[in-house]
DNA sequence: AGCACGCCGACT
DNA sequence: GTCGGCGTGCTC
């Protein structure tokens, strides 16, 4: 007899281990493949993980299924991709399921009962039923009505209104059959359209830049010698804003190529993708293509059937591109490495960078990391030797960095200037309108006022669902929920103490938008924020907007950060640049001098030289007063130092559970009952965790989000793998406990943010 | 996760 | 009396 190890596909924790199936004489089983499998009461999918001739002493307890079936025309996963897969469930601690479902989206389908009708509408029969039994009658008509004449029993249910008791009566008197059908969620004839048109548009005009400048050059000689050295590498390539990395890139992936190896290109945001394909598509053609999660999931197939035909040989893609099934890959890039936008925010919590490297690892290939404000970690790694480095220190054509003006807005409030502009921004903006020039106000806080407040009282409108305030938004007139998108009209009298002094308080990038115009009539202002952006062709149409100089200013939150390269603009101002460094958190001042670094760097890309203005209540801030020096080195050594000091990442590493649900008393109760399996997890210390330190429970930041109760608790240790091992024991144990029972676990490594 | 079983209130 | 609400337990 044949068994097989069989992985269930359901995300659930207690199912999160091997199954064991006999296997049928007719079926031929390989690894990755997938199968049809009972489970419980019920029918699931699986794939394949090993097949065993002899079954190990655990599994002879159970009385063995037999697998139904294979699915049919389903390509099994590479072996490669399988690992990785179960590596990713096991670092990120999520359920293999939806670590699966993430590294092969082809998986998508499910078995489901359907109702199937056993007469036809024509039948005598049925047409008497018309009057002898109307009910039953309309019972056919709706399944008579669907398109394949036959239905989900739940969908059946619902539309024809039958208990359980009519069902069971019908099914006795023969006239209808329950069967089990699996489904595929991919679409029959997967759309034929190649990357939208308007994705060509917004494309970089390239004129320079064919002949590597000495610093390129000796950057790209570092890449291709670790290509060369055929064992796996990660290397931090360090270039100032417009330094030309995407050049290095270009010339590294056009080596790889030639060598008949293949290449991913990752790039923080969707948005990003169109520029960068343009450019590369210049030069490799259908060689490459785009990939991203925006793409609709017929799109998404086809990429993926297209990159398993074998043409393809650089994905460009945002991070979900990192894991294309491509076979020789010899190198990933991540651009702008220092972008949390790599990091997925839902399960399987995972790091783009974690991946390229473990993927890398896999076939002995390189991972390229590119920043101008490389992320701590990285930075450390390259410091310490654990990955290669290379330098970039000048911009190409040796144009300068543009120099910035940190402005006191504590002086210009006492000087008698209460707008949000300080006279020297509105009068470089002027000029810059007279020279017919651009520039770029930023932001980073979508809407009108960030808050709205009874100035008797002191209430402020808050989310029914969420703990936090409703930001006014103009458009519309509505206040919302930043998280939920709850809206609500805003109040006339405040509902706490009935006085009609409610005032908006704190500014967003629609109140800037609304002030320049008050300020400068004539001029032509666009805003870039998530709330104009919502159609995806917004975003394109917007830039290109504003790349044909049919606009004097773009506002915008921090999507203006990322990546964009406009010759004519000569100015960029920050409104707020302390707003960035109040955030409740440790990374905060990483951020901010990222995100002002990053922005300063989108003026000055042409021979028309650039200037910044930084507005700030906190002038001396380090983080301020470095990134206007473009002085990486130093913050980097200052920043290191307090990370050190307080034992702060990357000096430790932090594991935190969210847990969730609607009853307040249920998750608390989970909460001290996973604490309790981790404190007796120290105690037994048979992992030898004697560095590690748990923090909880305790209510979350955000102590309610969509309605739902969150607690948490937080563990620290120094070294990350036995830190991970440790929880997941934990969580493997409480998980088996019934106070478990309906609560949601969020669980995440290493968060970016505390928020 | 889903599905069954078992125990309670409230209705044709 | 039965229908259906949700706590509890189980899945090779």
């Amino acid at each position: 007899m044949q068994y097989a190890e069989i992985l269930v596909d359901v995300a659930n924790r207690r199912l999160d281990q091997i199954f064991h199936y006999r296997v049928p004489q007719l079926l031929t089983l390989k690894v990755g493949m997938r199968v049809i499998v009972p489970l419980g009461h019920r029918q699931v999918q699986g794939i394949v993980l090993r097949r065993a001739d002899v079954l190990p002493e655990e599994a002879k307890e159970h009385v063995l299924k037999d697998v139904l079936a294979v699915v049919d025309d389903a390509l099994a996963i590479p072996e490669d991709l399988l690992n990785l897969a179960l590596w990713m469930a096991e670092r990120t601690l999520c359920p293999i399921a939806q670590s699966l479902h993430t590294v092969w989206p082809l998986m998508k389908g499910k078995v489901e009962e359907w109702v199937v009708p056993l007469a036809s509408k024509e039948d005598e029969d049925v047409q008497t039923l018309k009057f002898l039994d109307p009910e039953v009658y309309k019972g056919f008509t709706v399944l008579f009505r669907a398109k394949q004449k036959a239905l989900p029993l739940s969908v059946f249910l619902k539309r024809s209104g039958f208990s359980q008791g009519k069902m069971d009566e019908l099914l006795n008197q023969g006239w209808l059959r329950i069967e089990s059908r699996f489904t595929s969620g991919i679409p029959a004839g997967a759309r034929k359209q190649p990357p939208g048109e308007t994705q060509l548009l917004e494309a970089k005009l390239i004129t320079e830049g064919w002949k590597l400048t000495p610093e390129q050059a000796e950057a790209c000689q570092g890449i291709e010698k670790a290509l060369d050295g055929k064992a796996y590498q990660t290397i931090l390539l360090h270039g100032v804003t417009g330094s030309g990395k995407t050049e290095v890139y270009r010339e590294v992936i056009t080596k790889v190529i030639a060598q008949g190896g293949t290449a991913i290109l990752l790039v923080p945001e969707i948005s990003l993708t169109s520029q960068v394909a343009y450019y590369f598509q210049k030069q490799f053609g259908h060689q490459v293509i785009v990939m991203h999660s925006g793409l609709k999931s017929g799109e998404k197939v086809k990429a993926w059937q297209e990159i398993l035909k074998g043409q393809v040989k650089l994905v460009i893609g945002a991070r979900s591109a990192v894991f294309a099934p491509l076979t020789n890959l010899r190198l990933i890039i991540l651009d702008e490495e220092h972008e949390g936008a790599y990091k997925q925010d839902e399960n399987p919590k995972y790091h783009a960078r974690d991946v390229a490297r473990k993927r890398m690892e896999q076939h002995q290939g390189v991972v390229v990391l590119g920043s101008a404000t490389p992320s701590l970690e990285a930075y450390a790694a390259a410091q310490t030797g654990q990955i290669g480095f290379t330098k970039m220190e000048h911009r190409v054509a040796d144009r300068p960095l543009p120099p910035v003006e940190i402005v006191d807005m504590r002086e210009e409030l006492m000087k008698g200037n209460r707008s949000m502009f300080s006279v020297a921004l509105q009068s470089k903006i002027r000029s810059r309108l007279e020279t017919q020039e651009q520039s770029m106000i930023f932001l980073n806080r979508r809407g009108y006022s960030t808050f709205v407040n009874c100035r008797e009282c002191g209430y402020v409108v808050r989310c029914p669902d969420c703990d936090v305030a409703l930001t006014y938004h103009s458009n519309g007139q509505v206040m919302r929920c930043h998280y939920c998108n709850h809206e609500e009209v805003p109040p006339h009298v405040c509902p706490e103490c009935g006085s009609r002094y409610i005032r908006f308080f704190g500014q967003g990038t629609q109140r800037v938008e609304e002030e320049l115009q008050g300020l400068f009539p004539k001029s032509r202002i666009l805003r870039l924020d998530w709330d104009t952006t919502r159609a995806p062709e917004n975003y394109n149409r917007i830039l290109s907007t504003f790349r044909k100089q049919e606009a004097d200013i773009l506002v915008g939150t921090q999507m203006l950060a990322k990546g964009l390269d406009f010759p004519n603009v000569t100015l960029v101002g920050v409104i707020a640049a302390d707003q960035l460094l109040n955030m409740p958190d440790f990374r905060a001042k990483e951020r901010a001098f990222q995100l002002l670094t990053q922005v300063a760097g989108r003026t000055g890309r042409s021979n028309k030289p650039g200037e910044v203005v930084f507005q700030t209540y906190s002038p001396k801030d380090r983080a301020i007063v470095l990134a206007s020096q473009h002085d990486y080195l130093h913050f980097f050594w200052e920043e290191i130092k307090y990370r050190k000091d307080r034992r702060y990442p990357p000096f430790t590493h932090v594991i935190r559970v969210i847990l969730l649900h609607e009853k307040e008393d249920r998750v608390i109760k989970a909460a001290h009952s996973l604490t309790e399996f981790l404190r007796l997890g120290i105690l037994n210390n048979e992992g030898g965790y004697n560095d590690l330190v748990i923090l909880g429970p305790a209510p979350a930041v955000l102590a309610r989000l969509k309605n739902k109760f969150r607690w948490q608790v937080l563990v620290k240790g120094k070294r990350l793998e036995p830190l991970r091992a440790f929880l997941h024991q934990g969580v493997q144990k409480y998980a088996q406990d019934s106070s478990s029972q309906g609560v949601q676990l969020n669980i995440e490594v290493d968060p970016l943010s505390m928020g």
